[in-house]
Formats: structure tokens, sequence, C-alpha cells
DNA sequence: TTGACAACACCGTCCAGCCGGTACAGTAAA
DNA sequence: TTTACTGTACCGGCTGGACGGTGTTGTCAA
């Protein structure tokens, strides 16, 4: 797709997130995300069609962040495998109580279909970093935890205190070898 | 309180359940759930004066089983340790594929402090984990990717086959002790 | 008689999507 | 250089429908 299309979109998808995360993902109306973004309702539906569209952007802005941020930390860490950098930027994602990603119970209640590129794209990460270990044991106890560290952090479970969470990622570095 | 109650309540907080995953979370209406309950929605209103009463009952139900079931694993095999048996209950639980819990989302977009009591038991269930190890690195690591493990059966996510998830859960029975 | 509903009409609110404008940038002929 | 036309980006009011909740009346078993 063309990227210089109208910074609005960006706007838009940002303000979706604060609002799902500031009032809650119940609370996400298109009326809520256009005031937000300083946009009228009209601009919104300009730029996303549909409540629907909104949140596939959402979900495809999130998943191209992700995996930039993920193929940055595996480039400039390149002597450490590709599993240590996926649970290094998982632990720091989640060691900020950002519940950054509110928005996805309001994608889930929409339509839980919205989840299957998120699937699809961890199956595609599990699948990868299977192909680099011969300890597959070791490699489903990491990826579980960090699966569990990023639930936690959606439901924006405070559980661990921080000396604990270090404690948890030095661990999994260590099973990770 | 009174478990001694008309079984309606039951069949509606089942129906409820049921409508949550059978037609998504977004589509857990009053009306649905009491058509699928087989009662009138005033008799719902009946049993539950409100929706923020239905999310109530859902989850407070969700955690009198879990803690049933936690504890009668716990009883049945006493020789083990209490993270063993956590560890053995939540495999279970999560093999056969029903993502039960779909209601949990509902009551998320209803409200997100619907979720404290299950934090509270979460932090409950952790502490007392702690009080029985001295090795809180290997329970970090499994309690997280227990949370891992439920996190993907909520969000219906089929990351692992079977034999993935039983090397994991054999993995993790080591690790634990 | 009372508790536990059924049946049903009805209200207020919220919200997604639609539609008729508007401002403006380009562009192309005259 | 002016005029006329076109497409883009956005505004904001409106509506139709869904949904939560209320009120009333009726039923039937314990």
């Amino acid at each position: 797709m063309r990227a210089r299309r109208s910074n609005s979109r960006e706007k838009i998808l940002a303000a979706a997130a604060d609002v799902a995360r500031e009032s809650g993902p119940g609370s996400l109306s298109l009326d809520a995300v256009a005031s937000r973004a300083g946009v009228s309702k009209g601009g919104l539906l300009y730029n996303f069609p549909t409540k629907a569209k909104l949140m596939q952007g959402l979900v495809e802005n999130f998943l191209n962040e992700f995996e930039l941020a993920l193929e940055a930390r595996i480039a400039e860490a390149s002597h450490e495998s590709s599993l240590a950098a996926y649970i290094q930027l998982s632990a720091d994602d989640c060691e900020k109580p950002k519940p950054s990603a509110s928005w996805m119970f309001s994608a889930i209640a929409e339509d839980p279909d919205f989840l299957t590129p998120i699937k699809a794209f961890k199956r595609q990460l599990f699948k990868r970093l299977k192909g680099e270990t011969d300890d597959l044991g070791s490699l489903l106890v990491c990826f579980l935890a960090i699966e569990g560290l990023r639930s936690m952090n959606l439901f924006d479970s405070d559980v661990l205190s921080q000396k604990e969470h270090r404690l948890l990622i030095s661990s999994l570095l260590e099973i990770a070898g």
C-alpha cells in the first residue's frame, strides 16, 4: 500500500487506542474516536468507511509495528538467538504498566475473526523459532511464558513485582540458552 | 450466596456462556441470553436485576468452580506439590478445544473492573505457591507459562499441536520439580 | 398467600452508517 | 490569466435500529 497517505489515519488509530485504554474497550465508539482524534465523524468515516475497517487498521498497525520492532531487535543483537531477542523485546513491552492494547477487546467484541491475523502471525513466529533450536521443550516453555507475560499486561494484572519480573526474564534467558 | 435457590440461575449462567462462545462476546445481550436459557426477559431480570449483576455472577461462578477443581486436585494427589496440581489442572482445562470463557470479553467490554476478583484470585494463588517453594525462578516460569496456555485457550489460538502441548506440560512438571 | 417466574408493551439512550454540504488543490482548455 | 471542471479530504446533522431497563398483569405451584 502507499504510506504517503494523510496523517489523519495515524491520528485516528492512535486516538482509538487511547480511547479504549482510558475509557474502556466498551466505550470505543466512532464519535469518541473522532472527537479524540480532532476529526469529525465524517472525516473518520472517510478514512475508515466502517467500524470493522477501523478495527482491521488497528490490528494491521499493531502487527506492523511489532514486526518492525522484532526485526530491529534481532538485527542489532545478531550474536544472540531470535528467541532471546523476542524475550527481551516482550520484557520491555510489558515492563511499563501500559495496557496499550485494550482496543483488542473492542475488536474481539466486534468480531472474534479480527484475531485471525494475530494468530497467524504467532504461528509463523513460533515456526521460525522452532527452526532455530533443537530443544523444543525449552522453546515451548519460553514461548508460553512470554505469552503469559503479554496476557497479564493486556489484562492489566499486577501480580508480579518488578523484582519478580526481572527474575522471570533472566530465568527465561537462561532456559533459552 | 444461597445455592438452594432456583436452578434458573445456573441455566442462565450457562446460557450466557454459550451465547458468548457461539455468537461472539459482542452479541451477549439480555434478550439473547433469556431466549437461549428458555426464560423470559422478565425472568432473567428477576434473577439478575441488571446486566452488571449477570456479569458478576459469571465471574463468581467461574472462580468458585475453578477453586473447587483446584482444591480437589490438590487433595487427591497430596504427594505432589500444589504447583504440579495447578499445572495439570490447567493442562486438562486447556487440552479440550473449548474457548469456554468468551464471556470474559463481554465482561471486560462492559466494565474492566469485573476482572478485579479474578486478578485478586490470581495474586492469592501465586502467593500461596510462593510459600511452598524456595525456587522462585522456576515458579515464575511455570506460573507464567500456564498463564500463557490459558491465554491461548481463551483466544482460541491453535498454535500448539497436541504433541507440543504434552511436551510443554512435561517440561513444566520437570521444572516444577 | 407468596415467591418465582411468564408475557409483553414501552421508554430513553446510544451508536453505526448515510448524506448533503464545503474547502481546496490540481489541471486544462480558452 | 482566467474560468470551469474534477477529485480529495473533511464537516456535521440525521435516522433507524438495537439494547438495557421498567412497569404491569397474569399464572401456578408450594
